[in-house]
RNA sequence: GCAUCCGUAGCUCAACUGGAUAGAGCUUCUGACUUCGGAUCAGAAGGUUACAGGUUCAAAUCCUGUCGGAUGCACCA
């Protein structure tokens, strides 16, 4: 068990003893927000005494007396309007470094009931270029992915590319009679793009073209053989792009089930839908309106115009017989209950697409009533990426940004600076920490904000390589290994015990027993961005404990507890970098 | 119009979801044994958390209203 829960649990039994009746299940032992009260504290008791009416400063007075933590702490206080503060002996510091130390877990522990998590993220769409947008989904989703794994989930990760739809209409046209093969050969999502754009203006200025691309895509459904070959080749030539951007990224899929690959399911979820009275005819489509179970305000089938509230359906077939996006988000969900059985789903997606998953899940409950308690359905969403001018991010001639030309160019940069500041490095060592900087921000700039604010694209806050970025960690990191390199210590031949006495020694070795805390919270809420924080703390008590602290001109016992935080800092930094998809390097 | 989200230091963002004196970075200024890697560290300056009420031991956080912004609202996804 972890110090804090430890902590808890002692807690737990006092407030038992005190209150016989109580529930303990929100008594809780947190990292004092402010290292002046404590090390840790519990605030619960001021909310159980608010409860029954207690005076909160009497209820810590009785718990205190029934606290029986002298093991760990050096003496429990009692402040302000009821608060308990902990304060550990170093001794018990330094025992909790030891089962780390020894390849135990890294200050977590494994989640008590392992859950399978559903995670879905990414979803570029087909004959498009992947853009700057596409980074956020990618990078969030991926490090949600990495810390439900590592916490002990079973993590399915699934790519739900956008490869059907009435772009295909356009897209057809433009290949059969616009092709540049050349080009294609050349630069595949380009020259798609190009097409694209040409028939759509087109098809602006012409209803004709607009009419053939309809029957191009009627074709496309009904499995017209040509049209079918060319769409495949479609989806192969994106796949490659797809495929190279996450290698660069690091990124992997367990499935990549796109948008067609439920085509075959469609029908049957609409004729279910309609069989079961929860969807309905109305103006040539088909469509799912509110069934009143909620007040008008929360319902999302609802919608208020000119004072009264009105039906605001979400559409599950169109006039014309083809299924949307609704309907194939309905038959992902109920293709993955059923062959995954998963205890939760989670869509990571921009935040303009709330109320269509606020539809989706209400829908998927009404469909499946006896399923709402055993498979949690969330939408994680963010914000947008905007440009200097507060607008959404684009170039110069109002084009999206391409996120391989974004990583492109981090590297670059990077190049430049580790060119400048560590020119006595081989040029291919200084491309591959380019090439590991230079990612490692990009990802970074992208977790580190709350994920529902909009945030600014800025290079230079991107790749300054100081304060709170991904190269500042980086650069944490090593130094440790430049000190190992130096002082020719393994970590096998660190001791089994040691003291911690100075300050600096002592806060970051308290930062450490803090890392499972931080990643159970990332988990709860879909938050990364506390790991970014916490990270870049960690990065700042190593700071002040290396310019306190000499390492390797100390001597004896001393040196030896310095090298066990540097090699446990360094392993927390290097695990916590890699659950944001972040690699670390020996040099820089 | 309605809904969702947001408004925090000059700028860009945090704040463990109701906890203690609201924290960082950038910028500006001052300092750190010719350095266990200075891509570093220490210090200074910068705030009526948009505004006005309310709830309570405690509010940036919850409630009400006002102002301002982003996004979404029937056949794109």
């Amino acid at each position: 068990m972890r110090l804090h829960q430890e902590l808890e649990a002692r807690l737990r039994s006092a407030v038992a003893a005190v209150l016989p009746d109580a529930p303990l299940a929100g008594v809780a032992v947190r990292p004092c927000p402010d290292t002046r009260f404590g090390d840790y504290q519990t605030n619960s008791l001021m909310a159980l005494a608010k409860e029954r009416k207690m005076n909160p400063r009497q209820l810590a007075t009785d718990v205190l007396a029934k606290l029986e933590v002298a093991e760990w702490c050096e003496g429990v206080e009692i402040a302000g309007a009821g608060f308990l503060n902990f304060r550990l002996k170093p001794s018990a510091i330094c025992h909790a470094l030891l089962d780390p130390l020894r390849g135990g877990p890294l200050f977590f522990s494994l989640a008590a009931v392992p859950r399978t998590v559903v995670v879905d993220f990414s979803s570029p769409n087909v004959a498009k270029p992947m853009h700057i947008g596409h980074i956020r989904s990618t990078a969030l989703g991926d490090a949600l992915s990495r810390v439900f794994r590592l916490l002990g989930h079973r993590v399915i990760t699934d790519n739900h590319i956008g490869d059907w739809g009435t772009q295909f209409g356009l897209l057809l046209i433009g290949w059969k009679s616009h092709l540049d093969s050349a080009a294609l050969e050349r630069d595949p999502i380009g020259e798609m793009e190009r097409l694209y754009k040409k028939v759509n203006a087109d098809s602006e200025a012409d209803p004709q073209v607009r009419e053939n691309a309809r029957q191009e895509l009627v074709k496309l459904q009904a499995g017209d053989p040509e049209n079918l070959a060319i769409w495949r080749r479609m989806i192969e030539l994106s796949q490659v792009q797809f495929d190279t951007i996450y290698h660069r990224l690091g990124v992997t899929f367990d499935h990549t089930l796109g948008e067609s690959f439920y085509n075959p399911r469609l029908k049957a979820v609409v004729q279910e839908l309609t069989e079961k009275g929860i969807a309905q005819e109305s103006r040539g489509a088909i469509c799912v309106f509110s069934d009143g179970a909620l007040p008008p305000k929360e319902d999302p089938f609802l919608i208020q115009k000119d004072g009264e509230w009105q039906p605001n359906p979400a559409l599950i077939q169109k006039g014309d017989g083809a299924a949307n996006y609704a309907t194939t988000d309905l038959a992902t969900l109920a293709y993955r209950w059923e062959v995954w059985k998963p205890d939760e789903v989670i869509y990571v997606t921009d935040g303009r697409q709330q109320l269509h998953f606020r539809q989706l899940f209400a829908i998927w409950r009404r469909w499946h009533p006896g399923l709402a308690d055993r498979m949690r359905v969330a939408h994680v969403w963010f914000g947008s990426i905007l440009g200097e001018d507060g607008k959404p991010f684009k170039t110069r001639s109002g084009e999206t940004v391409k996120l391989g030309e974004v990583l492109t160019e981090a590297e670059s940069r990077a190049f430049e600076v580790v060119t400048q500041k560590s020119p006595e490095i081989s040029e291919a060592e200084r491309r591959e920490v380019a090439r590991v900087v230079g990612t490692g921000a990009v990802k970074y700039a992208d977790l580190s904000p709350n994920r529902q604010s909009d945030y600014v694209f800025s290079w230079e806050k991107m790749l300054s390589l100081q304060g709170n970025t991904a190269p500042y960690l980086q650069y944490a990191f090593a130094r440790i290994r430049s000190i190992f390199r130096k002082s020719g210590v393994g970590i096998h031949s660190l001791p089994a015990t040691f003291t911690l006495t100075h300050a600096d020694e002592l806060s970051l070795a308290k930062h450490l027993l803090t890392f499972g805390i931080t990643l159970e919270a990332v988990a709860a809420e879909y938050r990364p961005n506390y790991l970014c924080s916490y990270l870049y703390e960690l990065a700042g008590h190593f700071a002040r404990f290396y310019e306190s602290c000499p390492v390797l001109k100390s001597e004896g016992v001393e040196r030896e507890s310095r090298l066990v935080l540097c090699e446990l800092t360094s392993r927390v930094l290097k695990q916590g970098l890699s659950l944001l998809g972040i690699e670390v390097l020996e040099q820089m």
